[in-house]
DNA sequence: GTAATTGCAAATACTTTGCCACGTA
DNA sequence: TACGTGGCAAAGTATTTGCAATTAC
């Protein structure tokens, strides 16, 4: 077995969770996937469909999430956020993982740079960027 | 009135759409917002609450999409996404915006000074954060 | 006058929880 | 044995659509 799935299943132990073969088929299903997957496509997946449920799956990146080991991204867990393209103007934000309070950086953005690059690597087109920072705000601390 | 709600009505009109005052105070929201916002606090904002129905912000956004005067954030339209978070990796993605693809990009990530510099200014802990190109790969070109 | 837009209500989609059975430690 | 975990089904929340009435052009 992937050594990786061995470490990554320590690190739940010493998070106090029980190593069943649900979590073992998450973990693993995770660490193949090399992209972020939803709960559906994880719930569907080769190793987990009839094997357990969506709530079981659902519960299990709780659980992992709350030790760290498995991150969901975006910017709030449920409702989707639309903002303004203005000519000329970008914006990144910074999240507050607590109050979930959101503020525009003005800072200037450093990704440009590998912007041009992936352009040309890839040639995907309409190339365009998110970035978004998360942390606990010194309010919420 | 602010004359970029002006110019931004001027870009809606070129678009083809009506004026109407829902799309006038729906542009005024967004424009007076320093921040994305979701479905439910513009319908609920001050300028749009008792002013017209939920679903009709919904449709306006999707205009506005449409047209490149809106921004709907985040990596899909619905469901959240999970990745397993390894010590010592560090992913970004690259995501087609027109079959929905999602790849992770190796390149180094360019963002690690700004993060400082933003831990040190703002005092914010446990920062971290998510980075995202979207674009049309050549396939769906 | 005509076609885009809107409101209301219903339908979908995705997420989350309750409750009891089960399995791991 | 005890408590974390799992399955099933129901509830909760956000998004999306149908249709008739309205409004901008």
């Amino acid at each position: 077995m992937n050594p990786l799935i061995q470490q990554t299943i320590g690190r739940c132990r010493e998070a106090g969770l029980r190593r069943t073969k649900a979590l073992e088929e998450l973990l693993a299903t995770l660490l193949e996937s090399a992209r972020p997957m939803t709960l559906a496509e994880l719930a569907a997946s080769p190793r987990l469909a009839d094997q357990c449920d969506k709530a079981t799956v659902f519960r299990l990146l709780q659980r992992l999430i709350g030790h760290g080991i498995v991150r969901r991204l975006g910017l709030h867990e449920r409702a989707a956020y639309f903002t303004l393209l203005l000519p000329g103007r970008h914006n990144d934000y910074l999240i507050c993982t607590g109050c979930g309070s959101i503020e525009a950086i003005t800072a200037p953005c450093p990704v440009h740079e590998l912007e041009d690059e992936i352009r040309a690597k890839t040639g995907y087109r309409n190339l365009y960027h998110e970035l978004e920072f998360f942390g606990l705000c010194p309010h919420c601390e």
